[in-house]
DNA sequence: GAGCGAAATACGGCATTGCCGTATATATGA
DNA sequence: TCATATATACGGCAATGCCGTATTTCGCTC
């Protein structure tokens, strides 16, 4: 464990340089900011109570993302961003449930 | 603080009978339940890596999710059962980006 | 069959969110 | 004004998210 670290810093800013060439890919392609939850739902007309019961979170979630008191999880960041682009694709998803 | 809790289970069995009945609206619709992420990651032909990569997850919930060591989360189970019914709307969705 | 690299399994461990409950405030309409 | 629906605020425990790494299994070539 000589000069470890440094071959990782110096493996990772090639691979940053990698990424940006367009030779490599990122680890995730998909990197979710921050959502804009209550502009997502005040799209939708709903309630905080009915937005969580047709998309299946919980209320207490959707309350805490609102009063910016946590911030949803990557998976749920995600979701939302889906749902303010294709909500009837979401909707007929769920609806075979 | 006399009979409170007794009532409130009187009150739970009186909603239960009214969901059940059709009387009033369960607490969330669609009730997303257990879902087999390896079958949904097969389908789509994806590693662990390329399956987070590409729909926003990161690579630790995915290997939690399949060793059965961790349960998504409800906004993660909703969001899998859309990749599986409605893959090219989430790509479509996610593509803006 | 041996050897190799990619992929998956297994797990320790801390930070953060999920979720519940409840009290308070803020509309909105009768 | 009163009542109801909706949203804000927050304490608190359990659970997941996420990172890192060691080990094992799978698929392939030789």
């Amino acid at each position: 464990m000589t000069n470890t670290n440094i071959d990782r810093i110096l493996a990772g800013l090639a691979e940053v340089a990698d990424i940006e060439a367009g030779r490599a890919a990122p680890a995730r392609l998909f990197r979710p900011g921050a959502v804009d939850v209550r502009a997502i739902r005040g799209r939708t007309g709903l309630t905080q109570a009915a937005f969580a019961a047709q998309f299946g979170f919980s209320a207490a979630a959707v309350r805490d993302w609102e009063q910016r008191r946590r911030e949803p999880e990557a998976s749920a960041r995600v979701l939302l961003t889906v749902i303010d682009r294709e909500p009837d694709a979401v909707r007929r998803a769920l609806a075979h449930t």
